[in-house]
RNA sequence: GCAGCGGUAGUUCAGCGGUUAGAAUACUGGCCUGUCACGCCGGGGGUCGCGGGUUCAAACCCCGUCCGCUGCGCCA
């Protein structure tokens, strides 16, 4: 016998009079004494069921005992309101369900925060994120996660391409994010780690002659947590074999517009592109948001001309410096002193040492630089920026990095300040032609993408940041949706990368050694693309937060607070896989 | 690791050195046959995150600590 025969809102569609049975929670009730009214929940929403003691005297005595979440099963007819009746702020609402019988199925304690309630603490929420998890709004959100795992993989089929599985227990490797260990009980001493990616087995896979793998892949970094960003996540992972750049671009653009037209959004193909280091030059970023303007503008010859020392020897050393010009049209009535004292402090916090301003009035440029520069400078200043009367600009002057960094994140908070950003715009991006490596602070010198990129060149440079790489990112809203590379399938190359890395051949060997062997077996040229699946789904959802897209996420300690883990655990099962844990030992 | 904000009734918040810590809502007892956040009358409910200090007196000031969020570092 069946516990229900229809979900809440499939009564619209059901003659009146018709016999129903229905199952779910209460999410609200009004005991009117005689009367009672119970709004009925279930996934597809809520219909209101009338308990008349004319109707069913039983039922009337077990529904005066019925309260919010109760689950409860009704038999009932299904019967038109009475004129006025009707409630329009609810798709059923002009119908209602007489009830003949009430069970109720399981009672429920008063709930710790009310349903559906955005206001109430995230910390609380989490901690019964099954009761958060019954508001339709989560719901449609996971409805949304599913689908698009669907059409991902029926279009990724439809162009033949196969899912696999790889490894969750797998091999720790030396660079990249910190691993997630996992001790093995059988080899005392050492460990599984969980995969940052399936990098490695989906370029094996290729190896393997599979000729084109997707998976929708979980992967685990353990670094810490953003808005954004959750120590476990899941890609959805490409890999093809005998493909060019322009390939593997054409399949990632097939599948985001797919995405997107399964979600309601028509997008246009193809991604406008854009070289990485004229991204930084032009935004600051390798992930420029362009859905507003705001470029930066290169004014280092301008300054070297100045009479400040300063602006002048960092003009001069055009290699290593920038000075960059941001232009914010009406900012000089926007902004108050107040304003731009509180701008020049959030760039000072990235490396700025202080942050120019011109000033267009009425009676021409003013602001603390201009008398650092003759007429003629500032009439090119003026004329190379379209400067107009009430706009400001701003100047930022040092190392080109910093510069960069420090400018573009200046020009995405002056676009929020200033309302710039359309929320209903996808501007989708591809920026290319990414660096090959990188020295961080310290000067060690490690792969911008990752060591299995296939560069363009290793022919000798100047310098070894000037190494480009096929490798490229898919960018939305200035967002990092993902990227990918073509890769490197030649053994000799992939061990050259390594020596550049500064991996002795000890360490290629043992953390290595296994795919640049593969590389000596016949290797297809190859290459793919991994697209972050839950921010993509967070911003379809249009959610501020990752959590919001995961059905148990990790508060930013990276801690499960409805089931408390990580936890403690017997110490029986840590003399099993031969683990002693130290005191906690203060710096 | 660092910075900012927050932690007071089940929940959301007010109180910011001086009676017995309040409000709304939730909960609960009673009444109520057309409500839809039902209504009306009554009731109960607090480790003011935790520990220490200053003070005649601390939810409030100081120090430490824990937790949540946002960001920085970190995230090939």
């Amino acid at each position: 016998m069946l516990l229900r025969t229809h979900f809440a809102t499939d009564l619209k569609n059901v003659q009146t009079g018709s016999k129903v049975k229905l199952a779910g929670w209460v999410n609200s009730h009004r005991d009117h004494g005689g009367i009672i009214f119970i709004d009925l929940r279930d996934k597809t929403g809520i219909i209101q069921l009338v308990i008349d003691p004319e109707r069913s005297k039983e039922s009337h005595s077990i529904g005066s005992d019925i309260r919010d979440e109760f689950v409860i099963i009704i038999d009932g007819e299904v019967r038109n309101r009475g004129t006025g009746l009707i409630n329009p702020r609810i798709e059923t609402g002009s119908i209602e369900v007489i009830v003949d019988n009430l069970k109720i199925e399981s009672r429920s304690k008063p709930l710790p925060f009310t349903i559906g309630d955005k206001n109430v603490n995230e910390e609380i929420r989490l901690k019964y994120r099954y009761l958060d998890l019954r508001d339709s709004e989560a719901y449609k959100t996971f409805k949304l996660r599913s689908r698009v795992a669907i059409v991902t993989r029926n279009l990724l089929d439809s162009l033949g391409f196969l899912e696999v599985e790889t490894p969750v227990l797998t091999k720790s490797t030396p660079e990249g994010a910190r691993d997630y260990l996992v001790p093995s009980r059988v080899h005392h001493g050492e460990f599984f780690a969980l995969p940052q990616s399936p990098q490695i087995f989906k370029q094996l896979l290729m190896v393997g002659g599979f000729d084109r793998y997707f998976q929708i892949a979980k992967c685990f970094r353990d670094e810490d947590l953003r808005a954004d960003r959750q120590p476990e996540f899941t890609q959805i992972d490409v890999e093809m074999s005998f493909c060019t750049q322009e390939d593997v671009m054409n399949v990632a653009e097939a599948l985001v517009k797919t995405i997107f037209k399964e979600a309601g959004h028509e997008i246009r193909t193809p991604f406008r592109r854009m070289k990485y280091n004229d991204a930084m030059e032009l935004y600051g970023s390798d992930k420029p948001d362009l859905r507003y303007d705001m470029k930066m503008v290169e004014v280092s010859d301008l300054f070297a001309d100045s009479t400040n020392d300063g602006f002048k020897n960092t003009a001069l050393n055009r290699k290593k410096n920038r000075i960059k010009a941001l232009k914010v049209i009406g900012g000089d009535s926007a902004f108050s002193r107040k304003i731009l004292k509180e701008l020049e402090d959030f760039v000072m916090k990235f490396g700025a040492k202080g942050l120019g301003y011109f000033q267009m009035r009425e009676d021409g440029i003013k602001g603390p630089l201009t008398k650092f520069m003759n007429e003629e400078l500032l009439k090119t200043l003026v004329e190379r920026t379209d400067l107009k009367n009430g706009d400001l600009l701003f100047i930022g002057a040092g190392e080109k990095k910093r510069v960069w960094d420090y400018m573009g994140r200046l020009r995405i908070e002056i676009a929020k300040r200033l309302n710039l950003i359309d929320s209903n715009k996808f501007e989708f991006l591809w920026v290319v032609d990414f660096p090959m490596f990188e020295r961080d602070n310290d000067g060690n010198v490690g792969a911008l993408h990752h060591p299995f990129t296939m560069p363009k060149s290793l022919d000798e440079v100047d310098d070894i940041e000037d190494i480009e790489s096929v490798a490229y990112d898919i960018v939305l809203n200035g967002i990092e949706l993902g990227g990918g590379s073509i890769r490197i399938h030649r053994d000799d190359i992939q061990k050259r990368i390594f020596q550049l890395l500064n991996l002795t051949e000890t360490e290629i060997d043992e953390k290595f050694g296994f795919l640049v062997e593969a590389f000596t077996y016949g290797a297809p040229p190859h290459g793919g693309f991994a697209i972050g699946f839950d921010r993509l789904i967070m911003l379809l959802a249009k959610k501020d937060s990752i959590r919001d897209v995961i059905a148990f996420p990790k508060t930013q300690k990276a801690q499960c607070l409805l089931t408390s883990a990580p936890d403690k655990v017997a110490i029986e099962k840590l003399r099993e896989v031969n683990i002693r844990v130290n005191e906690k030992v203060k710096n």
